[in-house]
DNA sequence: ATAGCTGCAAAGTCTTTGCATGTGT
DNA sequence: ACACATGCAAAGACTTTGCAGCTAT
């Protein structure tokens, strides 16, 4: 029922863990999963952040914990753990990922780049008559579905449009003139 | 209000242009782009489809009416028109196109794969009400928002889940377990 | 005439993968 | 012990781009 406002980086994992949410080990373990140190620390990182780090993001923030770790098993783990429904993949030229499984929608901001959850109670009741109603219009079966929200955070808003300043994340590749965030 | 329920290809460009929409001629000229085979192709081709192709698609289509047209000048016109605005570029591992430029969201079968637009009056008055609902519980401003809706379309209702049929189309590379059409 | 396009091919970015080696269980 | 993971590097998929030649205006 709120949008989670933090979003800086580097976080303590442990306190990072939704309520209720098993911890790291026994995920894994419940699946099956060798418990490595590099798959541990992808998962935790994943966790413990709130940013939707790309996987060079994941890949640069593993090696602090567990140093030596490949990128490529950050992406072998990564789509693991996705695949297993431990972690979720934003749609994008660059995937993104987030431990968030709960339903939920996403807010990205124009200006910034930055993304953040909107939970799914924030968008009922009418995120769910939404749904029903086009099902009954166009006769689709609809089993879910994905909402992101464009625009400012609050941050970006209090700053104006002073300067030029645009917080463009190196490395942005597919040419995105008037929103780069926009994916 | 509808969903638009063609989906093949090949279809011939006049017929397609959504009414008051002008013509590709005029559109490029009056943006100041120059009218060469290659480009009016190109912008006949996602005009006259409904399926969101991707540019290797539209490569496929295009040198059908112009030949030898390479894949790089599709790209590269692709990208100008959408950063010219005539065309729409839909997120994912794999960008999609289309030229439709109204308002309006998107529903992926998750069997099949296909891809409809749902126009944005059939969403309304939810849609909205939910933008605003959102901004105003989060305090970010929301300039527009984007939703998609998976299911299953009304082809791939009917045919049950008999056999195992799923028709991915071939050189699928990100692994996506369980819904390959997720994006 | 010339700025703008194109084909071609090379390069760039992101992601996956084969293989030999290492390691949880 | 041995099936599974990893590091490394190569390959793969998709997209962009440099350049010399062509062409719409």
């Amino acid at each position: 029922m709120r949008i989670i406002p933090e979003m800086r980086v580097g976080r303590a994992a442990h306190d990072a863990h939704p309520p209720g949410i098993e911890s790291a080990e026994v995920a894994l373990r419940d699946r099956g999963f060798r418990l490595t140190a590099p798959r541990h620390a992808v998962l935790e990182t994943v966790r413990g952040i709130k940013t939707h780090p790309t996987a060079e993001e994941v890949h640069r923030l593993v090696i602090r914990r567990a140093p030596g770790v490949s990128l490529g098993t950050v992406y072998r783990n990564l789509r693991l753990f996705v695949d297993a429904g431990l972690l979720g993949e934003l749609p994008g030229p660059q995937a993104r990922f987030e431990a968030n499984t709960r339903a939920h929608h996403h807010f990205t901001c124009l200006r910034c780049g930055r993304i953040a959850d909107v939970e799914a109670p924030v968008a009922e009741p009418h995120s769910r008559a939404l749904s029903k109603r086009v099902a009954a219009r166009t006769g689709l079966t609809i089993t879910h579905h994905r909402i992101d929200f464009f625009g400012r955070c609050r941050e970006c808003q209090a700053q104006g449009r002073t300067r030029s300043g645009r917080l463009r994340p190196a490395g942005v590749t597919r040419a995105r003139a008037a929103h780069p965030f926009a994916r």
